[in-house]
DNA sequence: GTCTATAAACTGATAGAC
DNA sequence: GTCTATCAGTTTATAGAC
């Protein structure tokens, strides 16, 4: 009865979906709702209409599940941020890539996931990165780091490039506070209104996403220990 | 009888025990640490050389304990917060006070915990409040909410009298930004840093609170939708 | 591949001696 | 106040039928 239902509703909103994509779905939805710890197998797979067993067959223990839940959407959002800080060097000639666009790319996969996200809530995996940001598990901290590492050493070179002025020092926690925050407004965000009150989140998040690099681009560029 | 029974019998005389504030700082770590699903009364009293008993002698249950750990710090914090808030507007007479002081009082206790915790790592209840801030347990939510509400709103006020061209939707989500791009800076004592890097240790929490003031200050004037 | 059944360990919480 | 001992429930993980 339950996985009948949970397979018509997994069709009718994407792909098709077998288990192992279900129990991968509903991983990512309660881990970001509950944490890790908090969430059990059992939970996750009632919640994706399958069988206990079917966790341990698929994926072979609750860490290497979630290791795979961080790997499916972390992997190709940092393929594709190289991609285009690759795009935009060589664009850009010698001189350095624009600020405000360092910035598009670096936090655009964060909103992009929430307007994706239909019913107007944050993603769920944007949840989990705020979550695993704020306070990673442990156990996951290594997988993390060996994800992002390379994409923290690109960009951290190019914001040297377009801000000389700034110590790395500074710059390097700037840029985790960049990261923090935008992770944590996108995360927390309850769906927008437009101004007749109807529900537009597309637009609403884009606009949000706009101003926040404006705020973003304007704090980067202080000179340390000076007001503005 | 209880402890917690006997508490509410006796007068507000608090006897210190030392059991008592051990399990307090042994909870407040781990859960900093681990999550508090991730963490076992086992652990917890083992950390604090306290019988397992122990805790539910003198909190009751593990969600008590969770909810004494949170408001121990959390209420003297916020208490602060509005006794600094009522000085500086009476100080201000009718104009709106100064920003930079608002985000000064809001954010200050986040660095002043940090710094006294001697040893240059995060305080522990500084990690606390970035991962609940972040991932709130659903448990905890209404006992945290009760606790900053009032806070939120006189500050919320306050930084709408000084920025009274930024509208008041913009407004909201920018102070959730702040608020949780501040949490993850100082909880995450570790920068932003490359993988081959040097150390970049921030060696002065206040030249980096002052720095993170002038950023926020320059993000929090600019206007919606321009760039600077 | 999916199921039932169960193992083996851990969990929060309690009872009662001292 | 602190201790030992234990309960009742849940957890991850596995074994084996189909």
């Amino acid at each position: 009865m339950s996985r009948i239902l949970a397979q018509l509703l997994s069709d009718a909103a994407e792909t098709q979906n077998d288990t192992r994509d279900r129990i991968l779905d509903a991983a990512e939805s309660l881990f970001a709702k509950q944490d890790y710890d908090g969430t059990s197998l059992r939970e996750i797979t009632e919640s994706a209409g399958a069988n206990l067993a079917a966790v341990n067959y698929h994926f072979g223990t609750k860490k290497e599940l979630y290791r795979a839940v961080l790997a499916r959407r972390f992997r190709p959002i940092n393929q594709s941020r190289l991609q285009q800080l690759d795009a935009a060097e060589k664009q850009a000639g010698g001189q350095p890539v624009l600020l405000r666009l360092l910035l598009d790319i670096f936090l655009r996969p964060i909103v992009t996931m929430k307007t994706a996200q239909g019913a107007g809530g944050p993603h769920p995996f944007v949840c989990l990165m705020s979550r695993h940001n704020a306070a990673p598990h442990p156990d996951m901290v290594e997988v993390f780091e060996s994800e992002i590492s390379e994409v923290k050493r690109r960009f951290f070179g190019a914001f040297q490039r377009v801000l000389p002025g700034i110590p790395a020092q500074v710059l390097g926690w700037r840029m985790s506070f960049v990261i923090g925050g935008t992770l944590h407004a996108f995360a927390r965000s309850q769906p927008f209104r437009t101004t007749e009150g109807t529900a537009n989140q597309v637009s609403d998040a884009e606009v949000m996403f706009q101003d926040l690099l404006t705020l973003l681009e304007a704090g980067m560029r202080t000179q340390p220990g000076q007001s503005p």
